[in-house]
DNA sequence: TCAGCGAATTGACGCACATCAAAGATGTTG
DNA sequence: CAACATCTTTGATGTGCGTCAATTCGCTGA
């Protein structure tokens, strides 16, 4: 720690527990400061990578929030994920050496650079590496499943309560409130992801609001009912 | 190989190069060849394993066809996937050692079992299958972000076109025909899959066969016109 | 302070798909 | 081969969300 200004390594990072694995030897975490080869700043409205590009690296987020979306050459597009500090992106790439989505910084933002191949070399040493990579993966997998079944059989006002509930349960996890937020991203977006047109996310704002189930002022919120939300996203209410 | 009729090899197998990374020394083969630590039959209808289960292993199907299914408290299901003779299932329990779908045999199946343990194990030591267990993950994730567009963006038609396509190329890669193909599950499935309901499912099979586009008979489906298909599905005729 | 502009809200209307219902086809079992 | 359960098709009707359009809000910069 001779200059800690200047070699930020990640056993010293306060996001480690959510990028790296847990209970490593003093050794190994040396070893694993190796895996970032350099950060680098993305600046809001850029791309961290884009569809067709090269796959090289995964990336950790430092600070930021970064949508990720799949453009057709029809002109369709949809958001598959909003990622936010602490969270890995890039995955997609593995499979053809090829990004196959965009990644967009919705503010300004930094990443750790992870070159694959060292992650791999590394994880073939480092037990606890490799198991981690598998659960990161997986998790994805996971996290799409709960999507598919948002999209493929949640009405809208289900769909928005599971979106507000799961944002701040993953803020909340980083330290922030459990019931206030700031969304980055524009209700279109936010419409993409949830399979939505923006004037029904907004209307389906507007409605919460008049149930006193949130406040809404903008891109601020404030979570008034939790339970309400859950219930929501819960009791199917499609019953007959 | 002194009793072939016990010891069936993924060596030998014939969907090896849809399982196992391909390009390995006889050495590596061999080694490969201990992953699978027994095969295990499954009669249609039942389950390969369930939600909530503990994951221990990763599952090669050899012959037979599944879905993937996630079924919530509250009644809801969705089908996340169906997959075919040669694909790997079960990546879902990786993250929580504990599996987060049921998989169903839509006929009667074989699966080769294969120990997560013993596969991080290998590819520790065995680059190739490092790399080729990466990918058949991000294969996935990929294959979700499309779900996540389909659900998310396209109109019914479109998704069946879209699924029907993925069938038969699928299907194709294993030697059957580019244009015939026998639907191994329902109506009620095939909606659940795209986010739409049986009925929907059927009247669009009724309008792609007037169209002159399919000819269905239940479960047999013949595809006449690939390229109207395909139109469908990247021409997004939403347009104003 | 005000102009300008993208984002968000709200309303009116239409349509794609869901829902409800009934009949027809298929295959399984005794 | 009859009897039954399951799956599929088709029709009639309803509705949630999309579409189109007009304001309004709130930030940014002159």
């Amino acid at each position: 720690m001779l200059n800690p200004a200047i070699k930020v390594a990640c056993s010293n990072c306060n996001l480690r527990e959510l990028c790296m694995p847990v209970g490593l030897s003093e050794v190994e975490m040396d070893r694993l400061d190796d895996l970032v080869a350099t950060r680098r700043k993305v600046k809001r409205g850029q791309t961290l990578f884009t569809n067709g590009e090269t796959f090289t690296s995964l990336y950790a987020i430092r600070t930021g929030f970064f949508k990720t979306c799949l453009a057709t050459e029809d002109g369709r597009d949809q958001v598959t994920g909003f990622q936010m500090a602490g969270e890995i992106i890039g995955l997609d790439g593995i499979v053809h050496d090829r990004h196959t989505c965009d990644a967009v910084a919705l503010e300004d933002a930094e990443v750790c650079v992870m070159p694959f191949d060292r992650i791999e070399e590394l994880s073939r040493e480092v037990t606890a590496l490799q198991t981690h990579v598998h659960k990161i993966m997986s998790r994805e997998i996971v996290r799409e499943h709960g999507v598919m079944l948002l999209l493929g059989s949640m009405r809208a006002e289900e769909r928005l309560a599971a979106f507000l509930l799961n944002l701040v349960q993953r803020l909340h996890a980083r330290g922030f409130s459990q019931s206030e937020l700031v969304l980055r991203m524009t209700r279109e977006e936010i419409g993409s992801y949830l399979g939505l047109k923006l004037e029904t996310v907004s209307r389906t704002f507007s409605k919460f609001v008049e149930e006193g189930m949130v406040e809404v002022k903008q891109r601020h919120v404030r979570i008034l009912d939790t339970d309400a939300l859950h219930a929501l996203v819960n009791n199917a209410a499609h019953s007959h």
